[in-house]
DNA sequence: GCAAAAGTGTTCCAGATACACCCATGT
DNA sequence: ACATGGGTGTATCTGGAACACTTTTGC
């Protein structure tokens, strides 16, 4: 009990709804809680602001060290502070939400085994403390920004297909979309270029390879 | 020192961008500090949650000591936490704006004379803190959802004409508007009916005034 | 009767949508 | 040769933008 001040403080948290695509499927990682409360229960990552942080630097902190990833896409979401949200004590997180591509993420947390792993959306265990409205509310987002955004981009890989593409449009929004217009739409962003590579695998045309221009650009279009 | 924690904790806050329209101008409140830090400096109407009231709870609280105003529109705008924002300690401040009505202010603010008062967005002194920074993002968020919202209904009295409207987003917006496209667009969102009253002043013809159907709403369009 | 703001429709343009066939490859 | 996904153009629709005159009042 080293630190006292005139007015109870609440503690500060960062928690973080990271997703990527794999397997043809939105994911998110969740990790396996080992202490109560909760114990045992699936939760977001995430954890204590320190004290000399920001509350970014606190976010990529954490998304760092549970998916060995820097450098990418993350996003303030919102503030989640009812009084009762922990049962320890008072607890503020400022969620955040990071998307990751899929050649991205290292092993330590894709190997997992042990308390770490991917869900898809339609396959969520029940989570600990209000996380399932922090994750409700990141998906709402994340949904409404590939609409006007260009921020789907930031889901692949250094090389990817036009087709590779729309499949994480029509994944996320789970709704077909059309080929010819899905082109033309992307491609007038002017945020992407072809490698000169082409991806041949199976029996049919090769498609040509594409790569994001600016990474760090995130368009909003419309 | 009361209150003791095994690990450092920051002090939480909220800070209020309250937007009206007064005297054909977008206004907004602030307050002169008192006290040090940055004492006899405008800033940010806001103050410390508490620990057993919600963030948004805290923020209204502020909102009507500051006003005298109860339900209003407020919405949480971001949560600033650089670890030297504040000198005396960390503080995190979760920002919030709201919008008030021009019929709805009571006098305890407008009246002030002491350390309370309306700042035009063209007027503004320099602010405490980094309440610049939070203000620049209210006003591009209050900008930017006038585009795609009904948000700005928010700011209409009771009863208000057409014309009336259209200035308040020509105000804000700081351009000028068709008046016939205004009409035809805000009339197609059905958001608005007529009072069957007529507002007669000057010499010319009598506008009719309107009413928000259902104020609690905002309508998100296109 | 004149000055002032209220009120009202139509044309035009751009961007989104709908839609079907040929191409290059592996087996 | 055939099965598979890659790649391409045009017609239509829809919503936004531009634009000017008549109406009702107070003085």
């Amino acid at each position: 009990m080293n630190y006292s001040y005139d007015y109870p403080h609440p503690a500060v948290t960062t928690d973080i709804v990271i997703f990527t695509i794999r397997q043809d499927e939105l994911k998110l990682l969740l990790i396996k809680r080992a202490l109560p409360p909760f114990e045992g229960q699936w939760a977001l990552p995430g954890g204590f602001v320190h004290i000399d942080e920001s509350l970014e630097a606190g976010a990529r902190r954490e998304l760092e060290e549970e998916t060995g990833v820097r450098d990418v896409y993350l996003e303030q979401l919102y503030t989640f502070g009812k009084p009762d949200r922990d049962p320890r004590e008072r607890v503020i997180t400022v969620a955040y939400y990071a998307l990751i591509a899929s050649d991205q993420i290292e092993l330590r947390a894709a190997s997992d085994a042990e308390g770490v792993s991917w869900f898809g959306m339609d396959e969520l265990p029940a989570l600990a403390f209000d996380h399932a409205d922090i994750l409700k509310m990141a998906h709402e987002r994340l949904v409404a920004k590939l609409d006007y955004s260009t921020i789907a981009l930031q889901f692949m890989p250094a090389a990817f297909t036009l087709s590779e593409l729309q499949q994480v449009y029509e994944l996320i929004l789970r709704e077909p979309i059309d080929k010819r217009n899905f082109r033309k739409k992307i491609l007038s962003l002017k945020q992407l270029e072809e490698t000169g590579e082409d991806k041949r695998e199976g029996p049919h045309r090769p498609a040509k390879l594409y790569r994001v221009i600016d990474r760090s650009r995130i368009e909003f279009i419309k």
